[in-house]
DNA sequence: TGATACCTGAGACAAAAGTCACAAAATAAA
DNA sequence: TTTATTTTGTGACTTTTGTCTCAGGTATCA
């Protein structure tokens, strides 16, 4: 087995999607264990998207390169899981990439071997489908920041919600996620 | 039969998702023929959204009130689908509403009797999976041009992908799309 | 430890967008 | 058609946000 008991994964299986012994061990037996450091890069621009990553430790980004210009797009913390679906679904190449934010250890599913368990038992469908729910579910919180609220209305929201975001990721990388300039963030900070 | 073979949800059944004409009989079979009037609504704010909406004529508008003030999330023109995603899957009240933009000829489908037909069929399953993935990728495009793009780039990224949004939407509703107020917008336009 | 790169705070100014008020134009209703 | 209602255009002004610049702080690493 490529990762034990004692790990956070593990706790989540069983715990969390409330999967049996048996089919916790065989999605344990698929998990592979990766260490990343703090800035390494996880999933490349234009590499097709093969795994689902499962956080054990530290943080990955999600960010899109616009001209140069670096737009975050996603944070994923412990317990949390983080791909690309547009290129895990259409195998086509990747246009965001995905790093580490901090010194990370990630454990990664691959696709296909994944699917292939779904036949194994309904648990790990059920599983599979939950992650990919966790996913869509981050992605419309941060899209409906955007279309709902105003750059200060943003910050408070991640300060109320997410309020570790406000002391593991640097200013210039949240003001990147918010949409708005590093300075705008310092001043909105200010008011308080 | 409640929806004959010179509709656009019969062609497209066909063409686009080239289903076989048993399963497209099934499919028909439980399409719902409904007529709105323009401003009617199709559903409520709090109402469990139990469908998924297929426009075969005029357009159909999905919209959140944000303390009295209306932000337009979606449009789904001919040919498209809509639903409310978060409230068909959780049965939980929709905090969006749905609205005809125009008069408008809608086949709706009634989301249990669609997935029993999965049993039927693999090419029914597969249409689901279509459907399912042709709303989040209108949410995801909507959700990058807050993300991505300036109040300018998004009104010529309109213009460019989606002329027809200019022809049949107002001015004021356009705005609220596009997360800027109808002056600025009026402002954009004229710059050209 | 010192050198280097990166991050943050702050001020001055410019640009973008919002708000308000009112007139003109287009639609809908009588 | 005429009237009423809604939609759009425009200018003046305010607020918000971005850009540029510089200084000080913090982390990193050889």
């Amino acid at each position: 087995m490529t990762c034990s008991s004692d790990t956070l994964l593990y706790k989540q299986l069983k715990h969390h999607h409330n999967i049996s012994n048996k089919s916790i061990e065989k999605v344990l037996g698929i998990a592979q264990q990766k260490k990343y450091a703090k800035g390494a890069v996880v999933l490349k621009e234009g590499q097709i998207c093969k795994n689902i990553l499962f956080v054990e430790k530290g943080y990955l980004k999600s960010s899109y390169n616009k001209d140069g210009v670096i737009i975050n797009l996603n944070f994923s913390f412990e317990g949390e899981f983080a791909t690309n679906l547009k290129s895990l679904r259409s195998q086509l190449g990747s246009d965001i990439v995905i790093q580490a934010g901090e010194d990370a250890l990630i454990y990664q599913f691959d696709k296909t071997q994944l699917i292939d368990l779904y036949e194994y038992s309904p648990e790990i469908t059920f599983f599979g489908r939950e992650v990919l729910e966790q996913i869509l579910m981050a992605q419309e919180e941060h899209s409906n920041l955007f279309k709902l609220y105003s750059a200060t209305e943003r910050y408070h929201y991640i300060a109320k919600h997410h309020p570790q975001y406000l002391q593991r990721i640097s200013l210039t990388q949240l003001a990147s996620y918010l949409g708005l300039s590093r300075e705008t963030l310092t001043r909105i900070r200010k008011k308080n």
